[in-house]
DNA sequence: CCGCTTAGTCGAAGCGCTTCGACAACGCCG
DNA sequence: CGGCGTTGTCGAAGCGCTTCGACTAAGCGG
C-alpha cells in the first residue's frame, strides 16, 4: 500500500506539496500537480483515512443512526438511506449507518466519543429522545430525521404530517365520505412519545373538525391481528363508516383480511387510504392501496446537506424544513355507496358511480368473483 | 476531550502503560492499573478512534455491505444485521453498514482501500460477485453472506436451501399435494446470478423428482403484479394445481390477491408455502402464511466470529457454513380438496380431513364468511 | 529600482495512539 | 550467592497525514 511518501519521491516534491494536491489548501502550479497526480496514478495511491482524520481532526465520516425494529426497514426509510448517502458520496464523504435505537445509548456513546463521527443523522427520532443529548454532549454535530418534542436549536427535517394528514382526509371527503376512522399506532406508542402518531392525531382531529365531521381515532398495535381487531373495533363504535385512513402499515393488511372476512368489498363498502406508505408496499394489497408516498429520498438529500453545513462552518445556523407527503390515488379509495346505508346492494351501489372511473372498474373486477 | 496524555500525568505514570492497561499487552501491576483506571474515570476519557487505528494499523470497524434496492430491507436482513451488530459490539468492534450493491464499486473501492474496515461481511453474494475481487485486491478480510459460484477459499455461511427447499416440498407431499409449482423470482434475476434462486431452483427439481413427482417452477418479478400472472400462469400448465411454494416475498401477496379474485380459496383449494420468510411478514397475509424460516441472528452471530477470527489472526483457516430455514405452519398449508378434483363441492372435501387439526380448524373459520 | 504582495514549495512539528527496546527490581535455582 | 528468567515500567520512535512558518521567485505600483 503506497503512501504519500511515495508519492511524493516518485513526483520529485516534498510531501506537503502532495498533501495540497490533494486537499487544495494552498495554491500549487500546474506542472507540479500534474506530476504528482501522475504519481498517484502509478502508484495507485489511495489516501489513508484514519491518518487523515487524525492529522486534520476530520473522519469525513457522517453517520446515520438508525434502530432496526424486528420489522426490518421499509421502503420509505430506504429513500432516505439512498437520497442520503448519495448525497454524502458527492460531498466526498462516507456515509454509516449503526443500528442505534434509544435502547443503545453505550454504544452510540462509543462511537460519538471516539471521534469517529464528524457528524450524525437520527433517525425514528422520539419526542424526548436522549440520542441527542450524547450526541450533544460528545459534541457531534446532528440533524434530525422527525423532530423533538421542543426542536428549537436543532436542525431537522422532517415529514409534513399536518398537510399530509389533511390532503387524505381532503381526498377522502372530496370523494363523499363523511364517517372517516383513523387507525394509527398504539396507546404504548403514542404515550411512549412517537412524534409521528401524535402530530397525525392532532391533524386528524383538526381536520375533520374544521370539515364539520366527528373524529374516530382507534390505536392499534403494529401487527396484522392488531389491525383486525381495530377494525373490529372501529366498526363497533361506528356501524356507518365508509372509509379508513391509516397510519399503521402492518395493521393495514389486518385490516383488509378483516374487512374481506367480514364480507365488505374495498373501496365500495370501505374505502381504505394508508400513510407514509411506500408505492411497493401499496402494491401488496388487492386492490392496490391509495396511499400518501413519502418524500424520503429528498428528505435524505436535504439532511445530508444540513449536516455538512454544520460540519464544515463549525455550526452553522440550524435549518428546520417539513415536507409533506404526496397523494397516489390507486384502487383502495372511491367514493362511498351510499352515505348511510352501507348494505345496499351492490348493483345499486354502481348506478351512481361514474363508469369511466379507475374505482369503477375495479369494483367491477372484484365484483366477478361473487 | 482528555487524552491518554492527560491521563498519563494526573495518574503519574507514563503513556505506554495508559496504553497497555487498555489493550493489556503488557502486564501492569494491580495498583497502576487502579490508578490509571481512576484518572480515566474522573476524566471521562475515551481514546481516540483514529489515533488508535493509525497506530496499530486496526481500526475496529467491520463493514456489512448491503444493497439496498428500493423494496428496503425484510426482517430476515434485520435480524441477520441485529445479530452481526451484537457479536461485534461484544468483541470491542464497530459494525457499520453500508449501502454498497454490485453497482458502486467505486465507492467500495474507496472504502476498502483507504484501510478504514478491518473486514466486510458482504450480503446478497451473486455467483459473480465483482465486490469480492475489490476487496481481495485491497486485502480486506471477507466473510460471505451467500455463496459465489466457487467459493473455495472464501469463507461464508449462507442459508442451506436445498435442505430448506425439500424440508417445504417434504411438507407439502406428507400433506397430500402431488401438482406443486415452484413460483421463483424472475428469469433475469436467475439469469443475472442469483444464487439462492438458481439453488432452490435445482432443488425443487431434484426433491420432486424423487418423490416421483414433476416439477413445474414459473418465474415471476418481486411485484404483486406479476405474481399474480404468475398463478395464471400456473393454473393454465397445470390446473389441477393444489399447492404453490414461493421463493418471492412480494410476488406471494399478489398470488394470494389472484387466487382470491378466482374464488380459491387458501389452503383449502390451494396451499401456500412461502420460503425464507420471517413471521412478521407472513402473518401479513390472511390465513398467516406457512413458510420457512430464516435463522438470521445465528447466520449474523456466526459471520462475524468466522470474520473476527480472519482479522485478529491475519487470514485464519476458512469457515464454510450452511444453516437451514425452519418450517412454520401457519393458516395457509393444508392436506389437498382432493387429489383430481379440484372444482368439488366445500362440504364433501371436509369429510375426509382429520376435523382436530390446525389446518382443518382454519378452513372452518373460513367457511364462516361464505 | 525598491519594497511589497502573491504564488509556489519545502521542512518540521505535531495529531493521539501503539509498540519496541531497555532496564530495574524481584524471586528462584543450583 | 551469582546468574537468569519474570514482571512492571519508561522513553522514544513511529503510524501517514495536515498544517504552519519560512523561504524563494516573480510581479507591480510608485
Amino acid at each position: 500500500m503506497a503512501t504519500m511518501q511515495d508519492v511524493a519521491r516518485r513526483a520529485q516534491v516534498s510531501v506537503s506539496t502532495v498533501s495540497y494536491v490533494l486537499t487544495g489548501a494552498r495554491p500549487i502550479s500546474q506542472a507540479t500537480r500534474d506530476k504528482v497526480l501522475a504519481a498517484m496514478a502509478e502508484l495507485d495511491y489511495q489516501p489513508n483515512a484514519l491518518a487523515r482524520g487524525l492529522a486534520s481532526r476530520r473522519s469525513r465520516i457522517l453517520g446515520l443512526l438508525l434502530p432496526m425494529d424486528e420489522r426490518g426497514i421499509g421502503a420509505t426509510e430506504t429513500a432516505f438511506v439512498t437520497g442520503a448517502t448519495s448525497a454524502a458520496v458527492a460531498a466526498g464523504y462516507h456515509l454509516v449507518l449503526s443500528p442505534i435505537g434509544v435502547g443503545d445509548l453505550d454504544e452510540l456513546r462509543r462511537l460519538a466519543s471516539q471521534r469517529i463521527l464528524d457528524g450524525a443523522l437520527l433517525m425514528e427520532v422520539q419526542l424526548h429522545d436522549p440520542r441527542v443529548d450524547v450526541l450533544r454532549e460528545a459534541g457531534v454535530p446532528t440533524v434530525l430525521i422527525g423532530r423533538t418534542e421542543d426542536p428549537s436549536g436543532l436542525s431537522y427535517v422532517d415529514i409534513d404530517f399536518d398537510r399530509t394528514v389533511r390532503a387524505a382526509v381532503d381526498h377522502l371527503v372530496g370523494l363523499g365520505h363523511r364517517r372517516i376512522v383513523y387507525v394509527n399506532h398504539s396507546a404504548d406508542t403514542i404515550a411512549e412519545g412517537y412524534g409521528p402518531a401524535l402530530r397525525t392525531r392532532d391533524s386528524f382531529t383538526a381536520a375533520m373538525t374544521e370539515h364539520g365531521l366527528t373524529p374516530l381515532m382507534i390505536p392499534a398495535e403494529d401487527s396484522a391481528a392488531s389491525g383486525r381487531a381495530a377494525l373490529a373495533s372501529a366498526l363497533r363504535q361506528e356501524p356507518d363508516l365508509t372509509a379508513v385512513l391509516a397510519m399503521n402499515e402492518s395493521a393495514v393488511f389486518g385490516l383488509l383480511g378483516e374487512l374481506s372476512t367480514r364480507g365488505l368489498t374495498v373501496p365500495d363498502d370501505v374505502s381504505v387510504v394508508s400513510m407514509v406508505t411506500s408505492p411497493q408496499v401499496a402494491e401488496l394489497a388487492t386492490p392496490a392501496l391509495t396511499a400518501m408516498t413519502s418524500p424520503g429520498s429528498a428528505l435524505g438529500r436535504i439532511a445530508v446537506q444540513t449536516l455538512l453545513r454544520h460540519v464544515e462552518s463549525g455550526d452553522g445556523e440550524i435549518h428546520q424544513e417539513l415536507l409533506p407527503c404526496v397523494l397516489e390515488v390507486r384502487g383502495s379509495s372511491g367514493p362511498p355507496r351510499t352515505p348511510a346505508a352501507s348494505t345496499t346492494d351492490p348493483e345499486a351501489a354502481d348506478e351512481r358511480s361514474s363508469p369511466g372511473t379507475e374505482a369503477a372498474r375495479r369494483r367491477a373486477a372484484t365484483r366477478r368473483r361473487a
